[in-house]
Parts: C-alpha cells; sequence; structure tokens
DNA sequence: AACTATTTATAAGA
DNA sequence: TTCTTATAAATAGTT
C-alpha cells in the first residue's frame, strides 16, 4: 500500500527503517485503537524498536497489571514463578528451621522430650548441667560487682557522716541538736536498705532454691508460623 | 476501507461486532508481523474479545517475561510491588523471630548472658534448673524401661535355658555333652551383655558427672540468616 | 468462508 | 520530521 509494493524483509537502511516503524506504529496503535472501540475488547500492545524505543498502547478502562494476570491465568504460564518460587523456597527454609529451633528449645526445657534416644537424653542433661553452671557463676559475678559497688557507696556515705558529725560535735559542742548514731550501726541492715533489693540478699543465702513468687524466665513468642 | 465508511463506535449488532473482530484482529496480527520483521522491532499484543476470548502475538525472539521486566522498567511501575512487599515482610519477621530464637538458644547454653539483669538471670537459672530436672525424671524412666525390659528377656531366656538343660539332663543322663552354667551366673553381667549399652551402666553410677568422651548434645545448624 | 467495492494505510518522493 | 500522492492493502457489506 504505497507508490510501490514492499517485500516483508528487514529494510537494511536505518534511516528509512526509522521512517517505517514511526508510520507502521502509528498505524498499528490507530487500528488497535479502532479495535477497543469497534468491538469493545481489551488490547494491550507493547513495541520496542530496533534502537530501543517504547511505545506502548493500552485500551481505556484496561489496567496493565490486571491484563498480565489474566494472561496468566489463561496462558498457564506464570511470569513470576522464578522469582516467586525462589521466595517461597527460602519462606519454607526459614519455617523448617523456626520449627527446629523451636523444637531445641522445648527440649532445652524438658518438653517433648518423648521422642528422645537414650544418647540425645544424656547429651541434653550434660549441655543443661554446664549451661546451669554457666548462668550460676554469671549471676555470682554480678551480685559480687553490685555488692562491692554498695559496699563502696555505704563506706563512703558513712565516713561522710562522721566526718560531719565529727565537724559539728567541734563547731558547736553546746548544740541542741543531738545526731544519735548507734540505732544504724547495723552494718548488714543498711547495706540491704542502700541496696534496695533485698531479694538479692535472701537469694544469696539459698541460691539453688526456685523463687516461687518473683520472676520468672519467659520464652520468647512463639506465636508465628 | 470496504463498501461503505463506518464511524467508529461500538458496534452494537453482536454478530457483526464479532465477525469485525475476527477480521480487525488478524489485521492487527499481520500488521504486527510485518513491523517486526521490516523494521527489526519486539512486539507483543494481548487481546480479549468482548466473549472474554485471549489472543496474543509475541515476536519471535521475544519472550514475554522478558518484554515485561523491560517494561517495568522503563514504566516505572512495578507489577507485582504489592505481593513482592508481602512476602519480603514475612521473611524479614520470620528472620527476627529466627534471631530471638537463636538468641534464647544462646542463653539457654549460658552464652551471651552479659546483657542479662539480675532478674533475668535469676529466671534463667530458674528454668534450667527445671528443665534439668525434667531430663533426669525422663531419663531414669527411659532407663528403668529399658533394664525392666532386658530383665524379663534375660530371666525368660534364663528359665528356657534351665528347661533345656533340664530336659537334655532328663533324656540322657550319660550324655557326653556337658552344659556349665556356673560362669554365666553372674547377673549384671549377663544383663549388660544383652543390653548391648555397657555405657548405660557407667552412666546410672555417676549419673551427674558430664560424659566427656562421648555423645554431645549438638545444637541445629546456625548457619542460615 | 469468499467476494469485491471501497476505504484506509503507507512507500517513495519532496 | 511532515506533507503529498500514487498505489497496495485492509475490510464492510454482501453472497
Amino acid at each position: 500500500m504505497g507508490r510501490g509494493k514492499i517485500e516483508i524483509k528487514k529494510i537494511e537502511n536505518p534511516t528509512n527503517r526509522q521512517v517505517t516503524y514511526s508510520k507502521r506504529r502509528l498505524g498499528l496503535m490507530k487500528k488497535a485503537k479502532e479495535l477497543t472501540v469497534l468491538c469493545d475488547a481489551e488490547v494491550l500492545i507493547i513495541m520496542v524498536s530496533s534502537t530501543g524505543k517504547f511505545a506502548e498502547y493500552c485500551s481505556p478502562s484496561t489496567e496493565i497489571k490486571r491484563m498480565f494476570d489474566r494472561y496468566q491465568q489463561v496462558s498457564g504460564v506464570n511470569l513470576w514463578s522464578a522469582q516467586y518460587e525462589k521466595m517461597q523456597n527460602t519462606l519454607k527454609h526459614l519455617q523448617e528451621i523456626n520449627h527446629n529451633l523451636r523444637k531445641e528449645i522445648r527440649q532445652r526445657m524438658g518438653e517433648n522430650t518423648e521422642g528422645l534416644a537414650m544418647e540425645e537424653l544424656r547429651g541434653l542433661e550434660q549441655s543443661l548441667d554446664e549451661s546451669l553452671k554457666l548462668v550460676r557463676n554469671r549471676k555470682y559475678h554480678v551480685i559480687s560487682t553490685q555488692t562491692d559497688t554498695y559496699k563502696k557507696k555505704l563506706k563512703n556515705s558513712h565516713e561522710a557522716y562522721r566526718n560531719l558529725l565529727h565537724e559539728l560535735e567541734m563547731r558547736d559542742e553546746s548544740s541542741e541538736y543531738v545526731y544519735l548514731s548507734e540505732g544504724h550501726n547495723n552494718y548488714e541492715e543498711e547495706l540491704a536498705l542502700a541496696n534496695g533489693a533485698s531479694h538479692l540478699f535472701a537469694f544469696q543465702l539459698q541460691p539453688n532454691q526456685p523463687n516461687l513468687h518473683g520472676f520468672r524466665f519467659n520464652s520468647h513468642d512463639l506465636s508465628l508460623a
């Protein structure tokens, strides 16, 4: 349809090719629009020229995403299958690991041990025994550190107090204010009060007894997966 | 381009519309093919008729998926961002949970306890103590069950053996075969042999000593995430 | 589905 | 690029 008939094969002259592309691209778009209107159809065209230029036509009231979704359904080709499957696998793997971790925690809490063989039970017992020792060591370390700190603090305030008292006595021997220190010479009692954590000492006295009315170590939330 | 000029508006007669759709669909395809060949371009057409029939054209050497990916890049529209983000969030959530679970396991193994407060340490210690008791109970239960089983087995075979021996003696008082039973009257030894698990007894004798050269309870693989 | 009068698209040239 | 125009191609209405 032009001044002369042409053979349908690649136009070698790049300029000619470009010109023809422009003209025919517009022609194709026009035809697509007409089809859309005349026949109440949905049309999606995506084009890339040999120079890499994009062009698209999408019939009004048609969403590209929806079009592709429907295309996927009809063709049975899943365009995202690669990415999707990859992510799905990662997800599955994570959930599996998660499950195993929860299982291990449960076993380390002494639950679900029915399926364990004798050797595994022995291993678990040994591991728990070692862990308990480590935690106790850590606890004693924290206790001693805290105690030292409070002892020093108390000693310092005691000294400051004595100095102050001494100074007052020196300054005003006939003062009406009398500071009585006898009632406060119980060192342990003052230490506990300064500490503000009386249970800490109760704990020190019976370090292996479970604290039935105090804090309990909670498992992390096991709600997901 | 026909016997008469037509207005570009929806063809109300359904039969006519369908016929026109068929004709023009083929025309559009042909144009697309020609464009592809003449201009060395890539073309993708997806069509849906008003009756819901799908049709597609995709230039050779063009993959729909690749075309679509490129389209996304150019248009900047991420067509499956919703899905993708949702999965990404799930992944992130799972990894977080995973991290917390590992942290709990490490703490239950007595590691990474530096960050724990006094109360948490006490709770952890108590939990480990309870768990250890549970595991030991379970172990003793397994041991006693196994031991009972083997004792019964051994008793049965012993009886069977005695019966056999007795029968032989009755049948043939002058037999050349003499069964000596003295060497096998060590009950404990036979039990251990029947058990096939001599370490089990070693373990029974010192149930609280770590087994330094035997099985160790292993943590699950912590390689991922 | 085939025909064909007519409209439409476009190749080549300006 | 855009316009022009001769001509090829597409197709509306008919059979």
